[in-house]
RNA sequence: CGGGGCGUAGCGCAGCUUGGUAGCGCGGAUGCUUUGGGAGCAUUAGGUCGCAGGUUCGAAUCCUGUCGCCCCGACCA
C-alpha cells in the first residue's frame, strides 16, 4: 500500500475528547474517529489490526476444534425472556438496546449470545454422541454502557470473540476450560500482549469458576492482586485475603456484653471516633444500611455489619444476597446506600445514621410503604470474630463500649463481604502479601455449569438414555478492546509501537528525498521485493520532507522502517526497528535476507518458539 | 442518575470578568524557496461563536431555558 492512497490524516495535536494514551493515538495517529459516544469507526489503518487480531484468534480457536459460526445481532426477546434476563438486561440499568418492530414484536440488540447458541443447540445437539461442541464467532456486539469511555475501550459497539460450549458431563466442561486458558494465553502472547490470569467474578453471565485476562497497563480500569510468588492472582471484586489481626479492646466486654454508653456527639465516621476517643478502627463494628432491588419489585433493606478498618466489597455483597433471595424474587437489579430522603418516601422516621449499632431493630422498618419490613443481616467475618467491640448506640450521639455478639442477642453467621487490599496476608501462604496492579480486561473465560441450559431446558439424550441439560461454558475475548490495549501496554512519546504480529503493515519503506528519482526507484524496488516475499510493506510515497515521514512512521506504530536516502546512488539503506536500537546501514540488496527472518521470528509475537 | 468541567474554523485554543460586530497555532488550497526528524515566505479559502428566548441602540460576551460532549462514581469484553 502506498501511503498517498491511504487517506492517512494524522493530528499534530491531541484531541480534547481523549483522555488516555492509547486513545489519545489511535486517535491521532488516524486508526479511529468517533462517531457517538461510544461508537467509532474503525478506518482502514485499524481494520487491517483488527483483521490481524482476529486471524490469531481464528487460528487458535481452530486449532482446539472450535466451529466458527456467525449469529443473529438482532434477538427476540422471547428467548431472553426464557433465560429470564430480558427484564434484568433491558429494564432500569439494562444494558441491552433493544426496539419493537413494527408488528410489535421485542427485540434486543445481542450484548451476549447466550440464549441464543443454546437455543440452537437444544434443536441440534440431541445426543451425547454429538459432544463436546465449542461454537464461536467475531462480531460485532452493542451494549448500552452507562458511560462509555476511553475510545474502543468501553464502547456500545465492540468486537469480541464469543464462544460457547456443550458438553455431557461436568469433567468435559472443566477440559475445554482448560483447553481455552491454553488458547487464550497463546492468543495474547501471540499479539504481543503481557497478560495475567486472574480469578474472577462471574458477574451478570452467571455460572460458577470464571477467569480474568488482565492486560497490565497503568490505564486499566480493573484493580488485581497477585501475590509475590505468582500463585495467586485475583481481581479485586473477587480476591480473598487474611485481614490484618484486630487490636483487641482493652477491658473486653462491659455489662455482660451489652457495653457501656459513650457520648459521641457528631462523630459519625471510624475516624472521628478514633480520634477521639484513641481507639483503633479494628476495635470498631461498623454497620451500612442500604437497599436492594428485585426484578421482583422487592424492595429489600440491607444491615451489612464490618470491622472498622474495612472496606465493603459490593459485588461479594451482591453474590450474597442473589445466594439469599434470588431464586424467590428474581435478578437482582441493583444496591443503593439507605438515605435520609428515602426513608422519609417511605414514610419512615430519621435513622441515626453514623450511630447505627448491628441490633438495630426491625420495628424502624415498621410501615414503609414498599420495602420489605425487616432488615437482611449479613456480617463480615472480621466483625463477626471480634470478642468485643464498639458499636453504635442507635440513637443520636452515643456508642457502646465493649460490646459482644451475645450482649447484643445476635448469633453471627460470617460471610466473606470485604475487599482484600494490597499488603493483606494471602491465604495460600500467610508469608505472601498481596500488591496490587492496574490491567485491562481483555478476556473472560466462565463455566456456566447447566444455569442456561436448565432455564431453557436445552437438553441431550444421556449415554443412559436420559434426557439431561447440557454441561455449558462461554469465552469471551474483547477483539477491538484487545487493539487499544496492546497501544496502551507498547507505544512510547513518539507514537505506537505495535507488535508485529497486529501492526497493520510491518514495515515503511521511505524514500528520503522523492524527488531523487535514484531513490525513488531504489525505495520501489524494494518496496515491490518485499511485497513479493509475503510482507506487509507499506511505501511512503508522498511528497513530503524525510523529517514528516519519519515522524509519521513513528506515530503509526509500524515496527520497521527501510530508508532509502543519500545511500541510494551506492545502493545503501538503512534499516531502523521502531522498537529503538541504532539504525543498521546495509546494502538494499541484503535487506530481505536479513529482514525477513526477523520478521518471520517477531510474527510470532511473545510466544517461545 | 449524582458530582465536576467544556461547547468559538477540520483539530488544539484565546477572546467573555469590564457588551462595540471574531482572533492565534496546527491543518487545507496556490506559488516560490527548501529537502534526513512535524520547513520558510507570500497569497488564499474556511466560523449561524451548540440551540432558543430575553436584556440592550448593539450580545461570543450579561440573564433564562435547553441540547450536546468530556471527566469522577454505579455497569462490563
Amino acid at each position: 500500500m502506498r501511503v498517498s492512497r491511504l487517506m492517512l490524516v494524522t493530528l499534530r495535536d491531541n484531541p480534547a475528547e481523549a483522555e488516555i494514551t492509547s486513545h489519545q493515538l489511535l486517535l491521532r495517529a488516524g486508526y479511529i474517529r468517533r462517531l457517538a459516544p461510544g461508537i467509532y469507526a474503525y478506518l482502514p489503518l485499524m481494520w487491517r489490526v483488527l483483521r490481524k487480531v482476529a486471524e490469531v484468534v481464528r487460528e487458535e480457536m481452530d486449532s482446539t476444534g472450535a466451529l466458527e459460526t456467525l449469529l443473529p445481532q438482532l434477538q427476540p426477546a422471547e428467548l431472553w425472556q426464557r433465560s429470564g434476563r430480558w427484564s434484568g438486561y433491558t429494564a432500569g440499568e439494562g444494558i441491552m438496546f433493544h426496539l419493537e418492530d413494527r408488528q410489535g414484536r421485542e427485540l434486543g440488540l445481542g450484548p451476549t449470545h447466550e440464549e441464543v447458541v443454546t437455543s440452537l443447540a437444544a434443536e441440534l445437539l440431541r445426543s451425547y454422541r454429538q459432544l463436546p461442541v465449542n461454537l464461536y464467532q467475531i462480531q460485532t456486539k452493542f451494549r448500552d454502557e452507562i458511560r462509555p469511555r476511553f475510545g474502543l475501550m468501553r464502547g456500545r459497539e465492540f468486537i469480541m470473540k464469543d464462544a460457547y460450549s456443550f458438553h455431557a458431563d461436568e469433567d468435559c466442561l472443566r477440559r475445554t476450560y482448560a483447553a481455552m486458558d491454553q488458547a487464550y494465553r497463546r492468543i495474547f502472547a501471540r499479539c504481543g500482549l503481557h497478560a495475567v490470569a486472574v480469578e474472577a467474578d462471574s458477574g451478570a453471565i452467571g455460572g460458577s469458576a470464571s477467569q480474568e485476562f488482565m492486560v497490565t497497563a497503568d490505564a486499566g480500569e480493573d484493580l488485581i492482586l497477585t501475590s509475590s510468588d505468582g500463585r495467586y492472582a485475583a481481581n479485586q471484586e473477587r480476591a480473598v485475603s487474611l485481614a490484618a489481626a484486630a487490636v483487641p479492646l482493652p477491658g473486653g466486654c462491659r455489662s455482660a456484653g451489652t457495653g457501656e454508653l459513650l457520648n459521641t456527639p457528631n462523630q459519625t465516621s471510624i475516624g472521628d471516633l478514633c480520634s477521639a476517643h484513641g481507639f483503633d478502627p479494628s476495635q470498631i463494628v461498623k454497620v451500612l444500611l442500604l437497599l436492594a432491588r428485585f426484578d421482583s419489585g422487592r424492595e429489600q433493606p440491607l444491615l451489612v455489619c464490618l470491622r472498622g478498618d474495612q472496606q465493603l466489597n459490593e459485588v461479594k455483597l451482591a453474590n450474597a444476597i442473589a445466594a439469599q433471595l434470588a431464586a424467590e424474587q428474581g435478578s437482582l437489579l441493583g444496591i443503593t446506600p439507605l438515605s435520609a430522603d428515602m426513608l422519609e418516601q417511605q414514610g419512615l422516621p430519621p435513622l441515626p445514621f453514623g450511630f447505627v449499632g448491628p441490633d438495630l431493630g426491625d420495628a424502624v422498618l415498621a410501615g414503609a410503604r414498599r420495602w420489605s419490613c425487616s432488615f437482611v443481616r449479613l456480617i463480615d467475618h472480621t466483625a463477626a470474630s471480634l470478642e468485643s467491640f464498639v458499636c453504635g448506640g442507635n440513637q443520636p450521639d452515643s456508642h457502646r463500649v465493649g460490646v459482644s455478639w451475645s450482649g447484643l442477642g445476635l448469633k453471627p453467621e460470617p460471610l466473606d463481604l470485604r475487599s482484600a487490599q494490597a499488603g493483606d496476608r494471602c491465604l495460600h501462604d500467610p508469608d505472601q502479601l498481596l500488591q496490587a496492579s492496574r490491567g485491562i480486561e481483555v478476556g473472560h473465560i466462565f463455566q456456566l455449569g447447566r444455569k442456561y441450559s436448565q432455564a431453557m431446558e436445552a437438553c441431550f439424550t444421556s449415554e443412559t438414555g436420559a434426557s439431561e441439560p447440557f454441561w455449558m461454558g462461554c469465552y469471551g475475548i474483547g477483539v477491538s478492546r484487545l487493539a487499544q490495549a496492546a497501544v496502551e501496554q507498547h507505544h512510547d512519546g513518539n507514537g505506537i509501537r505495535w507488535p508485529l504480529a497486529i501492526a497493520p503493515f510491518e514495515v515503511v519503506v521511505v524514500p528520503a528525498n522523492g524527488a531523487d528519482t535514484t531513490q525513488a526507484s531504489l525505495a520501489e524496488q524494494l518496496y515491490t521485493a518485499l511485497g513479493r516475499a509475503g510482507v506487509d510493506a507499506l511505501l511512503d510515497d508522498r511528497a513530503e520532507r524525510a523529517g514528516v515521514k519519519f515522524k509519521d512512521g513513528d506515530l503509526l506504530g509500524i515496527p520497521w522502517r527501510v530508508v532509502v536516502g543519500r545511500g541510494a546512488a551506492t545502493g545503501m539503506v538503512e534499516l531502523v526497528d521502531r522498537r529503538g536500537g541504532e539504525p543498521r546501514e546495509l546494502e538494499a540488496s541484503h535487506l530481505l535476507d536479513l529482514l525477513l527472518p526477523e520478521i518471520e521470528r517477531q510474527r510470532r509475537g511473545l510466544l517461545e518458539p
